[in-house]
RNA sequence: GCACCCGUAGUUCAAUGGAUAGAAUACCGGAUUCCGGUUCCGACGAUGUGGGUUCGAUUCCCGCCGGGUGUACCA
């Protein structure tokens, strides 16, 4: 690495340079030169700037490819003149060099002093402010079964959802963060009569177990029982037909179910008692997730009104009957299959639902776009509640956004619940927690740090490791979870960006005990290295990543984006002194662009959900 | 069968149509040390396959191969 020295006068002359422009003012002023040089106009696309790569020296890159229709000059030539004009009239231009066809630019060092100086000044860097204007958008995530716990899925769809409004609000959105709780039908109805069989009138309270844990035992436990009965009748000569039309058990099942939905006080109360103690299990593991929601559906009160709509859609014409009584919607001139609304008996299906449940929510919130965080194995069923949205009037139907995921595999396979293969929410949370403490406490780091701290450290590390882990990931991707890998303290992981995060808190600290402020301004000349030009380079794109980000509704840009800060700041810095830096400019320098380095990355690690500790 | 998604170093992940495809981790070599376990440096190592479009393709289009998911009364 080559360092430069620049002094940068007092006086220099930017000021229309502002900080997320450079790029912009490097278009515009190549849009200028290819004027001048050719007579011709440029389109703004034709022009593409990208950082230059570290091999090479510059900090940006001009592709001339596009333009040599424009110049009728070969590659180099093209480059060579632009730079030249651009050297010569553009003053944040230094110096440039080409290379084949790219020609790369120097920006003034005066100019990543000034951006630097203008990034903290701005205390929404990176974010833009929410109005009460602004476009509001619906997050639907988590969607949990009241039968069974949250697994490892629902950990990447909740922090994948979380981490989604989070972006958007920092895009200057409005959110509106919403849960659907499938709270009916003959799953709870198996764990309810499996209780009521063999529960012993069992609480969370006397058991000591969470009312989520609770419900999924006796979930597994139906299971069990079912399949015992199912082999008794098998034994006695019927085939596995038979006997599942035989099962006593799934006739009691099925007759709770019959019972709740024609509002039999004693079910409903049963019901209702139960779905209570799944809840608090609930809040328990959002909380300790730290997801949270503005507004929960309930499948049982959305079914209803999304017959209601069904049946007006069957009236309108837009959906037909057959003889069995079935309604069903023609989708063959989208390409698509037939499909079912409401069954023969009259009941609804999960589309049903989900018509229900939309209407309900854009009655209840003015809603511009709406968006679904849901597996990716539902692709098909939200391509078809798009189009029946539509076809039944509601506009918000065809901007419907569904949030593809993948599913997580762990490094041992797939998770099977039948083989008890799942991996439990908080079982995993816990040991991740668990885990962290270890590793601290090995490394001797936590030692002066009261138990209290140390704790809140543990809990910080091992959930930034788990969030970080799986959120780094393009979401619409598979992925493996390894959580050994996960929570290491070097490379690619949250514990490191912490670590990183941390370290820059101690340098800070420390110049404040030596009694050496932090500038509020940076007017003098300084010593500035490569390096360092490009972390101030890499801070300001923060709110060009966040852009993007929320554009794409592709949460896993930031997380790369925030690693590299931390990596480059960490190699740079860990042999290149910040406080006992001779030269006061160059260490004001430093001290503000630590102070900045810890700032994004703390904000960067906000829009994952995950704290960073003052010192780890 | 049909539809959608994914195939990148041993492994886990990157790469708005741009330069010699980047990291991390593992392994190997060297340095460092209270240390087989720490830290630093170095080396090794990849676009499933065949075409097409383009000045330029991991990226876009078509055909194969492989994996995943879905596909009319589960949610």
């Amino acid at each position: 690495m080559t360092e430069h020295t620049f002094f940068v006068p007092l006086s220099f002359q930017f000021r229309d340079i502002n900080r997320m422009n450079i790029e912009q003012t490097l278009q515009e002023a190549i849009l200028q030169a290819i004027k001048e040089l050719y007579q011709a106009d440029a389109e703004a696309s034709q022009i593409t700037l990208q950082k230059t790569k570290k091999e090479f020296t510059g900090h940006y890159t001009l592709v001339t490819f596009p333009l040599l229709r424009i110049s009728r000059k070969k590659p180099e030539e093209t480059a060579q003149e632009i730079g030249t004009y651009l050297v010569e009239n553009a003053p944040v231009v230094t110096e440039f060099n080409v290379i084949k066809g790219f020609l790369n630019l120097t920006i003034s060092p005066a100019v990543w002093v000034n951006l630097l100086r203008e990034i903290n000044a701005d205390p929404d860097h990176g974010f833009t402010p929410v109005t009460d204007d602004a476009p509001l958008f619906m997050v639907e995530y988590s969607s949990p079964n009241t039968n069974k716990p949250l697994h490892l899925g629902h950990v990447r769809n909740n922090l994948l959802g979380h981490s989604l409004c989070e972006v958007l609000k920092a895009n200057g959105k409005r959110v509106v963060k919403t849960n659907i709780v499938n709270d009916r039908g003959i799953h709870i109805c198996k764990s309810m009569l499996a209780w009521q069989l063999w529960g012993n009138g069992e609480t969370p309270e006397s058991s000591g177990k969470k009312g989520d844990h609770l419900i999924g035992d006796y979930y597994v436990l139906f299971d069990k029982k079912h399949k015992e009965e199912q082999a008794v009748l098998q034994e006695k000569g019927l085939s596995k037909e038979e006997a599942e039309a035989g099962s006593k058990l799934m006739e009691q099942a099925r007759e709770m179910l019959r019972r709740w939905e024609a509002g039999d006080e004693e079910t409903v109360a049963l019901w209702k008692k139960m779905n209570d103690w799944v809840y608090a299990g609930f809040d328990e593991t959002y909380q300790q997730m730290g997801v949270s929601f503005d507004k929960i559906y309930y499948e049982s009160e959305t079914y209803l009104p999304g017959k209601e709509e069904v049946l007006k859609g069957l009236e309108k014409g837009l959906f037909y009957r057959k003889e069995d009584g079935s309604v069903w919607a023609d989708l063959s001139p989208t390409g698509l299959d037939h499909k079912l609304l409401l069954r023969a008996d009259g009941t609804s299906v999960y589309m049903t639902q989900d018509i229900g449940t939309a209407k309900l929510r854009f009655d209840d919130y003015p809603i511009d776009t709406m968006i679904y965080v849901v597996g990716n194995e539902q692709n098909y069923h939200f391509q078809v509640l798009s189009i029946l949205l539509d076809m039944l009037g509601f506009e918000f139907g065809k901007g419907l956004v569904h949030f593809s995921y993948g599913m997580v595999e762990l490094p041992e396979g797939k998770m099977k619940s039948r083989e008890g293969t799942v991996v439990d929410a908080d079982d995993l949370m816990a040991e991740m927690i668990e885990t962290a403490r270890e590793t601290s406490a090995e490394l001797g780091k936590l030692d002066e740090a009261t138990p209290e701290e140390a704790e809140a450290i543990a809990r910080m590390v091992g959930l930034g490791a788990l969030k970080y882990f799986i959120l780094k990931v393009d979401p619409k991707k598979n992925m493996t979870f390894n959580p050994q890998e996960s929570i290491d303290f070097n490379g690619n992981t949250g514990p490191f960006i912490q670590y990183t995060h941390a370290r820059v808190r101690s340098i800070l600290r420390k110049a404040e005990e030596q009694g050496i402020a932090l500038p509020d301004k940076l007017d003098t000349g300084a010593l500035l290295s490569e390096k360092e030009e490009g972390l101030v380079q890499l801070l300001s794109e923060f709110g060009t990543v966040v852009k993007q980000a929320g554009s794409e509704y592709n949460v896993s840009l930031i997380g790369n984006y925030v690693y590299e800060l931390a990596k480059e700041f960490n190699q740079f810095y860990h042999d290149h002194p910040i406080l006992r830096e001779e030269n006061t400019a160059l260490r004001d320098f430093r001290l503000l662009l630590s102070k900045n380095v810890a700032l994004t990355i703390k904000r960067g690690m906000k829009l994952f959900g995950i704290d960073v500790p003052e010192r780890m």
